[in-house]
DNA sequence: CTGAAAGCGCTTACAG
DNA sequence: CTGAAAGCGCTTACAG
């Protein structure tokens, strides 16, 4: 508003050309005079200069923006991937812009469609669908660089970056079995990310007997509470409850207490993925803590080009609280 | 990636000149001969033509795009702001980028100077403190159009959108005592917001004898666990606890039930804001909604130049759930 | 109605 | 080490 400097502006009042004020001010090239340098940083902050950022992508061919889409931003397990993912590009210098696809696969075709007339030089994508998510992905892939976090969907060739849900489930029930706990019941969703579908194979791989599992339609709290009354209906309850995501978790804790079940006396509670969640309850729920921030720092490398695109997993951390 | 078509290829494919593939694909102008607009649009299709928007941008003097500074993205409220805003922008045809302050005015004054390396036409920004974030928001101002929103700091002169938060209190209030309640606490915080000052102010206003407050440090889950075990420590409860904040009800509410209280036959619990974290414990609490889609529109017109900024007060609803 | 030309504000080979 | 010039890809007065 109202005349913003110009280097043109700048080059004037140093009395030299814009080549050297670029330079300058820039920092593309050290080789100028100090002289120079010094009368060109006094004149950009008498005027109070900033290189005009749209100038300097549409001549770098680079706007130095990345994109990052994700399912839901109501999601809390998604939003704390955001913030890890902006924190670590502000780190590095760059800037995020942020989309939601609404948990729709036609929405997030239209955003990754939308993303082209952003200002970003590539993306970040958690895919809502294993299934329906890979032609839209692979499409804006043809146009920038694209790496899928957290979740891969088919047919999308982009690198993935992800928590190693195997090794999570493995961890969280040897958990609960040193704890004593004998007969586990998986809460869970039948649903389309691949993550659901990692968790659910990889508690089926280790089951043993009196083990069962509770399958859902989606991973929210509501469905947690359902989960609860299911189990309320029984003679008998389980010992030990590994939820397959936090909202889940949180809800069936908050059910089961409402009906006097004392966790973790009665049963034992565990969420997944770390989010605040957690901690709202009382007692709080012991779960996994993905590693968010190295997670969307493996992502940035490869979007930034210094690392080549590759499938990495990373192992999440457990994080013991009072309901085990 | 691998040679994007320009607007010359195109001009170039349907024999016309680049004036006249602008005027028809940027639509600035409808003086064009029908049929050349339609071989102008077909080489468009054929190519896979985007428009570069850093370009057009740079033309244009405009990026079509606004960013969000909020407080912290880690608070659901914000989330669901920030949700609206994108909603309502996205509907209009502008992009969002967010940014966050990490609760701290330092780092928001820093994200304030960061916006001019982004690509953006103006902010909408909720400040983090009354007193210290109005300096940096007023500089902010005199480089791009700024409007505050759900909070205001002293000394920012832009626009100001927001709930009416003497109206919200007066509706709770209202609530609680039509249904019977005679004793209402109130649990807040002092806290450097506006809204957490002017809620206060509203319930002073309107208290009676037997009311009461109880004051933490912040708004956060662990403050209304705090409230939660002040209270526990007297001889008899009030009948009524009403929370300035959703997450000072959910850590009350989680933390009487753990304890035996009975919500709402002991004691009823009143949040504000309408966040889903109303709906993740059992029984769901009764809020506020703040009108974030009219709050966001409103910002949004503002930044547009659609409407002169301006104070603009918008009232929240009630929304009654079973814990009161 | 259409096209040649200017210009948005930068950066970067290219000469010197 | 420095500057004149080209050019990133658009849009838009300006002539015709």
């Amino acid at each position: 508003m109202g005349g913003r400097a110009t280097l043109l502006d700048v080059a004037v009042a140093a009395g030299v050309s814009r080549s050297t004020a670029s330079r300058v001010l820039a920092g593309t090239d050290r080789n100028v005079d100090p002289g120079l340098a010094k009368r060109v940083l006094a004149a950009s902050e008498r005027l109070g200069y900033r290189a005009n950022p749209v100038a300097r992508a549409l001549r770098r061919q680079s706007t130095g923006n990345f994109g990052i889409l994700v399912p839901s931003i109501r999601n809390p397990y998604f939003v704390h991937l955001v913030d890890a993912f902006t924190q670590v590009a502000n780190g590095a210098g760059v800037g995020v812009v942020l989309a939601d696809s609404a948990d729709d696969p036609d929405v997030e075709a239209q955003r990754l469609e939308a993303f082209h007339e952003s200002f970003v030089d590539g993306l970040a994508v958690v895919p809502t669908s294993t299934a329906r998510s890979g032609a839209a992905i692979h499409r804006a892939e043809e146009r920038s660089q694209v790496i899928q976090v957290d979740r891969w969907a088919t047919g999308a060739s982009s690198g993935f970056v992800g928590v190693d849900n195997d090794a999570g489930i493995d961890t969280v029930l040897t958990h609960l079995r040193e704890s004593g706990r004998e007969r586990t019941v998986y809460v869970g969703a039948e649903q389309e990310s691949s993550a659901g579908a990692e968790r659910l194979a990889a508690f089926r791989a280790r089951a043993r007997a009196g083990d069962e599992e509770i399958l859902l339609p989606h991973f929210s709290t509501s469905a947690g509470r359902e989960a609860a009354h299911q189990l309320l209906r029984r003679d008998t309850l389980p010992d030990a409850a590994l939820c397959a995501a936090d909202v889940l978790a949180v809800g069936l804790l908050s059910t089961l207490q409402k009906e006097g079940v004392k966790v973790p006396a009665d049963i034992a509670v565990t969420g997944f993925d770390g989010t605040d969640l957690l901690e709202l309850v009382d007692p709080p729920i012991t779960a996994l803590r993905h590693p968010l921030h190295a997670i969307a720092g493996r992502a940035l490398d490869m979007l930034l080009g210094t690392e080549p695109p590759g499938l990495v997993r990373l192992d999440p951390e457990l994080v013991v609280r009072a309901s085990t």
